[in-house]
Formats: structure tokens, C-alpha cells, sequence
DNA sequence: TAGTTTACATACGTTTGTGAATGTATAGTG
DNA sequence: CACTATACATTCACAAACGTATGTAAACTA
């Protein structure tokens, strides 16, 4: 077939993407054949060969899709000294709130959902997506420390003693909020996702 | 090869359950042949045949030999009045005695901390494995409407208000436990998991 | 002790996926 | 306007995995 324009290329590239996050979603990643992918993207596996070296890479840019600019909107705005005074005023608050953007994300944005099943429930985390997991711990230590940071913020601003360090409060926090996410994912009628979660957030920053 | 005795051909189905939790940790349960299990187990193809319908089944198998007992091991003792009254004085510290002997196990015992492995993150949950998808929901039903009754008992009993149901409380209270077990099986070097999940506990609890 | 069942091993045929090699036509580029 | 790189499609060769069918020898049973 005739060559594309670079607008086209890109396209087709996201039609890639997309039939590959529809399919992982409904088969799982490794009964996925990049013939299946390529069929509902309305190409062929040429095309796949082409824009990624194989399905590892392939799932890597699926995955990047919706996780960079994700983790993009998490990034305190640096800089700004006005925000970041804001910031010391009521940390927690501003944790929370972050949370439940996210939350708030996943439920409604279908796109977001899907990949997030994706990730914790279609695929098997082997040598070959070695990177993947690293950038997963990557993120979370990212969270993690930024949470301590703020919980250090709060403690010190209410003048209270916390009962424990803020690293491993924030682990606990991290944990809280990845488990209620996977947990709704398994069962999305088993609860609401949003109600459970400010509930569950209140009672554990509350406990500190 | 000669007929084997029945604890013989007992020996063997252990053998090969044996081989598919180390490979499936390894590489993965869509990328283990059965051949690769037979060979490991000292067996060939046609030992799991004999023993199991496919793959799915022995994965099932290989996955009751370690939560059947658990899960037994968490319910309570019925029919003893003295442990039911007892209960009644503590619900909550048995919760936590309980968790914190879960966590536990995990920790020390090779075997589960394997198959929790793979079942967190070296199997994808498609159409084939649905009765272990729903298994894991019933189990996980029955730990929270358990929680949740410990909690209405710890309520009443100290007559404190909770600041929402007790089911909502009892399903935030299970997300962190599962949180915390697979962000530590994800990197177990990343934090203590009997520190953090006893903290992160008396957090929670403490603010309802 | 003859027959039956058990507990596997071996062999076979088919399907399926993969990566590479090759074909092809057009979009850019000097 | 030639030419080169791009954006795929098509074909090929190979391997692996699965399920089944069949073989087999010992354990069990009457």
C-alpha cells in the first residue's frame, strides 16, 4: 500500500494503540496476537513491526500513553513560590484532593480504566516487561516520598507528634489507596469507589 | 513406565504442583509449557494429563493446595461458646491478631509468599480462569463481611459512634491490608511488612 | 492367575505465532 | 525530476504448544 503522511503514520499508530488496549483488556496481554491487534486496527502486522520492535514494546507505549501525562498532573508546579506557600498551609488537604482527582479519573475516564485493568489483572509482570515494573516502583516511590513530605509538613505545622515515621505512614497511605483502586477494579459494583475512598482516606489521616 | 502405588501417583501430582508454582513464579503461567512443568517435575506430558483437564486446572489446584488451608485457618471456631465470648470482648484485637499472623506467613512461609506472587502478578485473570476470579471475590466478601461485623461489635461494645457504616470501614480496612501485601510482594526490600502493616493497622483502626 | 484398571510415557497431527525477508508505492528532498 | 527514505503489506520458514490417540507395565481384583 501507498506511503502515509507523517499525520497519518501517527495515526494509524494510535489506532495501534488502541485496538491493543481494547484487545489486552478482553483477552488478556499474552493471548493477544500482534495478528489480532493488527487486524482491528484495520492494518497488518507490517505496520506493527514497523512502528514498535515487538509486543513488549509495543505494550511499554500503551502503557506510556496514559501513565506519562498522568504522572505529569501529579508534579508539584515548581517554581511557583505562591502555590508552594499555599502548599504549607494545609499539605494534607492538598493530598487529598490530588487523590481524589485520580480517583475521579479512573472512574469516569474510560480509557484510564481500562489500561489500570490492564496493568493489574491482563498481564504477567516477567523479565520481558522488567521495565515496566521499574518504572511502576519508580512512580510509587515517587508518591510515596512525596506523601511522607507532606505528612511531615502537616505534623510540623499542627505541632503533633506522629506515632510513627512519616515514610512509613505514607507507605501505609500508598497501600490504602492502591488497594481500594484494585479492589474496585476486580468489582466495580462492589462499592463506590469515591465515597469508600474519602471515607477510607479521612479515617486513616485521621488516625495519625 | 511401570503403574505406580496411589501414594505414589499421590507423590507425583505434588511433584508436578510443585514444579508449575516454581516455573509460574519464574517465567510467568501463559509463557510455562506444560512440558516445561512435566520435565521440571521429572514427568512428561502425559502425567498431566492424567492428572489435570489443562492448564487452568492444574493452575486451580496448584492455587487450593495453599488458600484452602488458609482460608480455614482464618475462620472462627463455631459452636465453642467460650471463644464466641471471648470475641465479644476484643472483636478488633482478634482482627488484628489474626491479619498480623497472615502477614506472617507470607513473610516466612516460601510456598505462599510464591503463589501469592504469581497470583498477584504472574497471571492474567481472562475468560478461562473466571472460577478463580470468582473464588477470589467470595473469599474476599467473606474477610469483609467478617471485618465488618468485628467492627459494629467494637462500636457497640465501647459505644462510640463509627463515621460510617461498618461495611464501608470493613472494606477500606481489607484494601490496605491487600494494598500493603502486594506493594511488598512487588519489592519486598521497599519496607517491612509486619512493621508497616501493624502501624498502618493501628492507624486505620485507631481512626475510626 | 487371568482380567481389568491405573498411572503414566510416547508418538502424531494440527494450529498458531513469530521474526525476518521481501515487495511496493508514495511523500519528501535537493 | 531523480532519488531516497518512509510506511506499510505480503510471504516465508521455523518453532513450539496443545490435545488426542495409542502404547505399556505394574497394581489391584475376583
Amino acid at each position: 500500500m501507498a506511503r502515509r503522511t507523517k499525520e497519518d503514520a501517527l495515526a494509524t499508530r494510535h489506532k495501534l494503540l488502541d485496538a491493543a488496549e481494547y484487545l489486552f483488556q478482553e483477552q488478556g496481554v499474552s493471548r493477544t496476537s500482534l495478528q489480532d491487534i493488527a487486524r482491528r486496527a484495520g492494518a497488518t502486522r507490517g505496520a506493527i513491526y514497523w512502528h514498535f520492535k515487538d509486543k513488549a514494546d509495543l505494550f511499554n507505549a500503551m502503557m506510556e500513553r496514559v501513565t506519562l501525562p498522568m504522572e505529569e498532573s501529579f508534579n508539584p508546579v515548581e517554581g511557583d513560590s505562591h502555590v508552594a506557600q499555599q502548599s504549607d498551609v494545609n499539605a494534607l488537604h492538598r493530598v487529598k484532593s490530588a487523590t481524589v482527582s485520580a480517583l475521579m479519573q479512573i472512574v469516569n475516564d474510560t480509557q484510564t480504566r481500562r489500561v489500570f485493568e490492564v496493568a493489574t489483572q491482563k498481564v504477567e509482570y516477567v523479565e520481558e516487561l522488567r521495565a515496566v515494573r521499574l518504572r511502576h516502583l519508580a512512580v510509587r516511590n515517587g508518591f510515596v516520598s512525596r506523601f511522607a513530605q507532606s505528612i511531615q509538613q502537616a505534623a510540623t505545622q499542627t505541632q503533633k507528634d506522629l506515632p510513627m515515621s512519616a515514610s512509613v505512614a505514607a507507605q501505609g497511605f500508598h497501600a490504602l489507596i492502591d488497594g481500594l483502586i484494585q479492589n474496585w477494579l476486580l468489582d466495580p459494583q462492589a462499592f463506590d469507589l469515591l465515597d469508600v475512598g474519602q471515607c477510607a482516606m479521612n479515617v486513616y489521616l485521621g488516625g495519625l
